[in-house]
RNA sequence: GGUCUCGUCGUCUAGUGGUCUAGGACGUCUGGUUCUCAUCCAGAAAAUCGCGGGUUCGACUCCCGCCGAGAUCACCA
């Protein structure tokens, strides 16, 4: 059995949406799966289309997700270049090999003439096929700046495709298609057989949308003599509304774009991963060395699945809270570099770890820090409507308040040792001796604190406080009363 | 229009003829965890398995038809 090797292979058109990287995921995972080599092509072959700097979003993407290749830009290797815009020698090489054995032609006919042709077959409402319309003399010489065609030979098809299964198509989806165009370069449909044939390529991924015209890639590996590679067509993911796949138009953002919101890569490859594949157990989350033991072509699923941000958040919350529980604060402290308020860099590391320490088991996305955290590392505007309105607060008196602060007041100030146990202690102490409530002095004094919607547990964020700083902002609040 | 693909709770899915009065997860709702938010825990609602025929003692599972949705028919990938 031969290594496993797959590639992914974007345009540089743009930014990868999320709807795309999961066909660089699949891949990579049989690759590692099998020990094998996952190669990053890239296909710059439409000049039009091709958009400066796409070429590193997509590397940024792949580094970012973990998915690093063992061939392409940056890193080499033995089957370059890896732009297929490098390779025209390569192509020109091989369509000639073709022509030689009158397999294609050059085709003069110009593009408006092909659209008579096509708008005839419209308004006669019979399928349009190139093939019927081909010169009478075909041209078998490569010449520059004509396009070059294949000369087809439609015929019954079958073939496997691992997701969908047994495949067969009949001689009328195949045609004479274009394989270089005017302009010298080959288009997708010719260039990346030959790429995957030179590059050892064994699965080719990509979506659904490339299903139709595999039997004219069939005809294409048979004409070269090639053996045809694993195919595997793609579901696509749908946009959260309509029947559509999902498209930069519906508002798909790139997986960078997660990335500076706070989502952790293990979260978006565990959820990618995981639309439209599961390994038949009840697992939901999944580390990447555990997708790559587990993945399997066969349970990927058939139909399209719907892209679910709602889910995606869960999941970084899991993420977030397993990756504290499991590597520690400091592996989580280590991700939140930007996420933190801008004040919170006056404040030393080991304070910024502390207050991570108690928040970060209400983080859905790392960005959550930037306002969640902000009342640690400055002191919060007093807003005295917030306790006033307080659902638990508003039937006590002005002066009830004042004397319920004075007492916390006093009491905290007399702790020595300023600690969540020690806290507890003097809160559970106060909750005793005025008689009141929890939900009434603790919401007065979280409220006095804080201004804040809501914190951590009292003790826990008096503790990070300090108590310097929890009684100034008390006193300040007693006040304002 | 031709060709092809897909069709189980709102969503992602389990399910390969009986163990399915259809299981799990997200979301929603209700409780609990000394205040809040979140976590966590417990529980609830939620799918006549697209529809109609067959085959079978028995069908979500097999067959046929229909319907619905999507893809594709470029010198774009």
């Amino acid at each position: 059995m031969k290594e496993v090797i797959t590639r992914f292979a974007p345009s540089p058109t743009g930014y990868i949406h999320i709807g795309n990287v999961r066909s660089a995921i699949y891949p990579y995972l049989i690759a590692k799966q099998d020990n094998g080599k996952f190669i990053l092509r890239i296909e710059d072959t439409d000049r039009e289309r091709y958009v400066e700097g796409a070429t590193d979003l997509i590397e940024d993407t792949l580094k970012w997700l973990g998915l690093d290749w063992d061939e392409g830009p940056i890193v080499g290797g033995e089957h370059g270049p890896y732009f297929q815009s490098e390779r025209l020698p390569i192509y020109h090489e091989w369509v000639k090999k073709l022509i030689s054995s009158g397999r294609a032609y050059a085709d003069p006919t110009p593009p408006e003439k092909i659209d008579e042709y096509r708008k005839k077959c419209n308004t006669e409402k019979i399928p349009f096929l190139y093939r019927d319309f081909r010169p009478e003399n075909l041209d078998f010489t490569f010449r520059e700046g004509t396009p070059i065609r294949f000369l087809s030979d439609p015929k019954e098809r079958e073939w496997t495709d691992a997701v969908m299964g047994k495949m067969k198509a009949g001689p009328e989806v195949q045609d004479d298609i274009i394989l270089i165009k005017k302009d010298g370069y080959p288009t997708y449909n010719f260039a990346h057989i030959i790429d995957d044939a030179l590059m050892g390529v064994t699965h080719v991924m990509r979506g659904v949308e490339y299903l139709s015209s595999t039997p004219n890639y069939l005809a294409l590996y048979e004409a070269f003599g090639l053996d045809t590679p694993t195919l595997v067509s793609l579901p696509h993911i749908l946009a959260p509304t309509g029947n559509k796949k999902l498209g930069k138009r519906d508002g798909a953002k790139s997986a960078t774009e997660y990335r500076d919101d706070g989502v952790l890569p293990e979260a978006m490859l565990n959820y990618l991963a995981c639309l439209g594949w599961n390994d038949g157990t009840e697992q939901e989350i999944y580390t990447k060395e555990e997708l790559i033991e587990r993945f399997s072509l066969d349970r990927i699923q058939s139909s399209g699945a719907r892209y679910d941000e709602t889910k995606l958040l869960w999941m970084n919350g899991q993420w977030i809270r397993k990756i504290f529980d499991e590597q520690g604060a400091r592996a989580l402290y280590d991700r939140t570099t930007n996420f933190w308020p801008k004040v919170a860099s006056d404040y030393s590391e080991e304070y910024r770890l502390s207050v991570l320490s108690i928040v970060y088991d209400r983080l859905k996305v790392l960005s959550d820090l930037t306002e969640m955290t902000e009342y640690f590392f400055k002191d919060p505007e007093i807003d005295t409507d917030m306790i006033k309105n307080n659902k638990f607060l508003k039937k006590l008196s002005e002066t009830d308040l004042e004397s319920l602060l004075k007492i916390s007041i006093s009491k905290l100030s007399d702790i020595e040792d300023w600690n969540p146990d020690t806290l507890q202690e003097t809160l559970n102490w106060l909750l005793a001796e005025t008689g009141r409530k929890p939900a009434e002095l603790f919401s007065l004094i979280r409220i006095a604190i804080s201004f804040a919607p809501f914190s951590p547990a009292l003790n826990l964020t008096l503790g990070a406080l300090g108590k310097e700083v929890s009684l100034a902002r008390l006193n300040a609040a007693a006040r304002s009363l």
